[in-house]
DNA sequence: GACGACCTGATTGTCTGACAGAGTGCGGCC
DNA sequence: GGCCGCACTCTGTCAGACAATCAGGTCGTC
């Protein structure tokens, strides 16, 4: 479909790289949720002028990463369960879409990346940490760009940069990520074996699953600190 | 719930009050699609400095109501064949999410302004314009304010706003209001017996033909250009 | 006459400096 | 001890400036 022709244009304009700065300094836990964003620290810490930073934290808000109180400034979002709860349904449904869309649309080339990114996925759980979440991002990213639905793709990735919130305060309970694996691979097989009922209903699992896990963690910890 | 205490709070800021003017004026056709938009004739034309009407537009490009080219500037976005299409499926999702919602969590206050906003809506269907569309965005409103996930609410009014890009191209088509008018009073309907079932599928039924009429024009539009 | 190099004007991207106004917190007054 | 007012901190917004980049026209060469 597309020419590989397109050139890397890398550093695309100043305000695009303090974005990607912020998202993963707010993604990897450098900025907690809650935390407040100060303009000038956010200057000085960056190197750049304040128009840069603030158009780039309208974006961020946009996205829903972080909140504005007009007068107060932007902190990080923080989310508690009844949104995440809201999140993981919404992303449940979407997904099942994108899982299906996958079955039915993608191409050969693109089942055997997504096995391959399967496999990465795989290997990358021993290391954990970095690793892992970076399989696991590639993973998605392929699953989203086969799904045949760019609307959904960019609707999805903002709610996984939105739930990645959560994961400094809910982090990987022990014994889900075996599991959770293996919900990965179901997934692409179903999607391997045009099976677009049955992934599906993969996904939604998935996400159910996840979402049980993380809720729960969500509630006590919510609950511990009323 | 929420106690109706909470003040007016209009003029917010003058970038939100900006955002406003300027996704109103891409709804209504004031600028058409594919216009460039210029920061600074922006600036003569609000009153206000580019700092403002540079943020807010970052915040329409965030939405997808614009699209920027870098060095080279916003315009407003255009919707092709595809992703009218793409966006027509997701909102067809979506939106029956949020039908099932309705007929599960609608408090009976809700249903009851809902039925008024079902009323307003056929009164206003006589006289077209812009009360029709006033009245149409009032209904949804109520809708996803009812669904009980505020995730689904933001998203959807996002979809929204987009596809209302369209309307510039593919007017109502002639014969479809009195059929759109039955489908909403349907979904309204299901909501009011409590059918979950039958009020997602009176959504997503709702949008399915909308979205058959719209992409039919467009369709043809898209070949007749070529 | 066609093609490509160069120049020019228009616009964006970004920085700096400035200033009013909204919040916040502290100290004094009742 | 509680309330009021004041100083301080930031944000919101503007104006001006300048380099980088894009679009289009001009000119020179083959």
């Amino acid at each position: 479909m597309e020419d590989d022709m397109q050139i890397a244009r890398e550093s695309a304009t100043l305000r695009l790289q303090v974005e990607d700065k912020l998202r993963k300094a707010i993604a990897t836990g450098r900025f907690r949720a809650g935390e407040r964003l100060v303009e000038r620290e956010l200057c000085a810490l960056l190197g750049v002028g304040r128009t840069s930073v603030r158009e780039a934290l309208r974006q961020l808000e946009a996205e829903g990463l972080i909140v504005t109180i007009p007068h107060r400034g932007p902190a990080v979002a923080s989310i508690g369960p009844k949104e995440a709860r809201q999140l993981y349904e919404v992303r449940a449904l979407l997904e099942g879409f994108a899982g299906r869309g996958c079955a039915m649309h993608a191409t050969p080339e693109q089942v055997a990346d997504l096995e391959r990114a399967v496999v990465a996925l795989e290997k990358a759980a021993g290391e954990g940490g970095a690793a892992l979440i970076e399989a696991k991002t590639s993973f998605y990213e392929r699953l989203l760009a086969s799904c045949g639905n760019d609307v959904v793709r960019q609707i999805l990735t903002g709610l996984h940069n939105r739930i990645t919130l959560l994961r400094s305060t809910s982090m990987q309970q022990p014994g889900r990520l075996p599991r959770s694996l293996k919900e990965i691979r179901l997934i692409c097989e179903r999607i391997a074996a045009r099976d677009a009922e049955g992934a599906e209903r993969a996904c939604i699992e998935h996400i159910r699953n996840a979402a049980e896990v993380a809720l729960a963690v969500l509630e006590k910890q919510s609950n511990s600190a009323a």
